[in-house]
DNA sequence: ATGGCAATTGGTAACGTTGTCAAACGACTT
DNA sequence: AAGTCGTTTGACAACGTTACCAATTGCCAT
């Protein structure tokens, strides 16, 4: 049914190897033999078989992408990022989620190396130890993303998820709020998360000012989830002055709690958010958070998967961004 | 370096093809064999090879996926569900972004088919007429999503756009509106936000309330760009008594833009959005909206696929249902 | 003319897997 | 004891491509 090389080859009366290098515009073709080929493979509208070539030539041209989650928003603009950069290499995605559950990350990533990817990017920097033995096997490249708190596989791109939160923290300080809430969801899947409010804690504390509460959900981060755990923290803890949240849309969930309610922001609660998402910049108040480089962090991944071939390892650390709208 | 079947073969004493066998969990082997292949292929941690294997089969486990962007909130969603599917079936995903350019959806798509997917799924119904044949020649199932006023080329998945915003209109001009706007953007990529203009302004029109404005901006959604576009059609058409948007990001910039110029919603001007995203719920007057079964889309198109295989084709018109918020 | 060199083309053998057939092995029936 | 059957194992040949060598050609310098 699909016409193979040998198919072509026949038509243009010529061996399959000289199809296989016109399709491949591999050097020293002669005109004749490449406009005849091309006709033939037209004709019979060939399209080369790449589990054959790949398998041969030990190697494809695919990338092994696992993501947490296709849900959140993060993760598809990182996709948009990576995809764009690939696509113009010619290099095609496969996709694996791993919904943050580590063992069916191990699993995903497993179905995934057995199509000989050319690379492979993970997200986070804490994997299964298995992993890291699978991936040195096929000896292909290996790029980490969203974080660089700590030691890569291969190569990192990402941002101090630390160092943002405490940058928050220090902000947050600076103008002249003294009693923080925080607020996550999910409940803290996304180590990076974790880790944030951590690093949050330990700088407020050093400032003199430790949390006066934290409510982590369990649901999943959504604007409603956010308004009503903004709504439960203010009843219970009403001296509370500022609220630090896990992400945007919690964060937006809160403002709009606020502004439902008639609270004066910021002046009675002040609000902050992380990633710095589009509606955010466009409510009534705009919304302060962290900026983070989402589509950045899938192109430079992609690159330096190529680069890698090339190249040493290496660990790219991103910035982020204090952007103050007029929640705080 | 890579462990293949005849390094397991060797070590565990036996034949390649029993290797396989039991690697496949094939009928009738032997305890004793089982055992043994089992504890060779570990102790080689040995992952089979798909790429052979495909070849072999002549079909692979990989499903071709092929979405315009990645960017839009929407076609995540619906790759979410794609893959809680897949998953489950030990499919993997191959991933490919046409941004709206039907000569990269043509690569695109010739690219993920020489990887012998066994299915592919499309997004949208109009397509280069070569495709259909590229798809022939393998003999794959075909699923398109998100659509269904057409004809497709194997299954399809979606909703009908134009009954949708027939709806809208309807419920629009119900609850009293009579001079309404129309607010779309990037240029009305999605030919599918076209199909719910026109379907729009025709309902409109024979409610006997031509549109007295449309603006079809250039630039992607987002919400500021609805802040933007609302704050112009208001000054021009002060008429206007209700706008309806190409999709929620452009309505909660509408919306914002209105809360943060004191414009009475609904009263004075009323804002319908699509989709149906929730962030649109938790704002102090929720979003009015089309709610769109995105999530649904991906698992139904997925599960047509698997079952594509025995069965025929089928159409499955998913519903939408119009949310009523405060903004209407 | 002859040798040498580059450009162009082809033959053969893999890549790692699996379908098809056949063989070996018991266990049972007659 | 011979035959039958079912289970279990293996040999071999593909799947469609490409790397690695050869072979052919034409062209130039000697």
């Amino acid at each position: 049914m699909r016409a193979t090389l040998k198919d072509v080859a026949t038509l243009a009366g010529v061996s399959e190897i000289s199809v296989s290098r016109v399709m491949r515009n591999a050097p020293n073709i002669s005109e004749n033999l490449r406009e005849r080929v091309l006709t033939a493979a037209n004709s019979l509208s060939y399209t080369p078989n790449r589990l054959a070539g790949a398998l041969k030539n030990q190697s494809s041209n695919l990338v092994a992408v696992v993501l947490p989650s296709m849900s959140n928003d993060v993760f598809s603009t990182v996709l948009d990022g990576i995809e764009a950069v690939l696509d113009q290499h010619g290099l095609n995605a496969v996709l694996g989620l791993s919904e943050y559950d580590p063992e069916r990350e191990l699993r995903v990533i497993r179905e995934l190396l057995s199509w000989s990817p050319m690379g492979i990017i993970l997200t986070g920097l804490h994997h299964d130890k298995t992993i890291a033995g699978m991936i040195a096997q096929l000896d292909i490249p290996v790029v980490q993303i969203m974080d660089v708190d700590g030691i890569p596989l291969g190569s990192a791109v990402g941002m101090s998820h630390t160092r943002a939160a405490g940058a928050a923290a220090d902000y947050l300080h600076g103008k002249g709020y003294r009693r923080f809430g925080y607020i996550g969801a999910w409940s803290e899947r996304p180590s990076r998360s974790r880790a944030r409010r951590t690093a949050f804690e330990d700088r407020i504390n050093a400032l003199g000012c430790p949390l006066v509460a934290a409510t982590i959900l369990e649901e999943r981060s959504s604007a409603l989830a956010g308004a009503s755990a903004t709504a439960e923290m203010r009843q219970r803890y009403p001296e509370i002055d500022c609220i630090f949240y896990a992400n945007d849309d919690l964060a937006l969930g809160g403002l709009f709690y606020a502004m439902a309610e008639g609270i004066n922001v910021p002046n009675d609660l002040a609000l902050m958010g992380f990633n710095g998402i589009g509606i955010g910049k466009a409510t009534p108040l705009p919304l302060s958070s962290i900026e983070t480089p989402r589509y950045e962090m899938g192109v430079q991944a992609a690159d330096l998967l190529l680069k890698a071939q090339s190249e040493e390892n290496r660990t790219v650390d991103l910035s982020f961004k204090v952007f103050e709208g007029g929640t705080t």
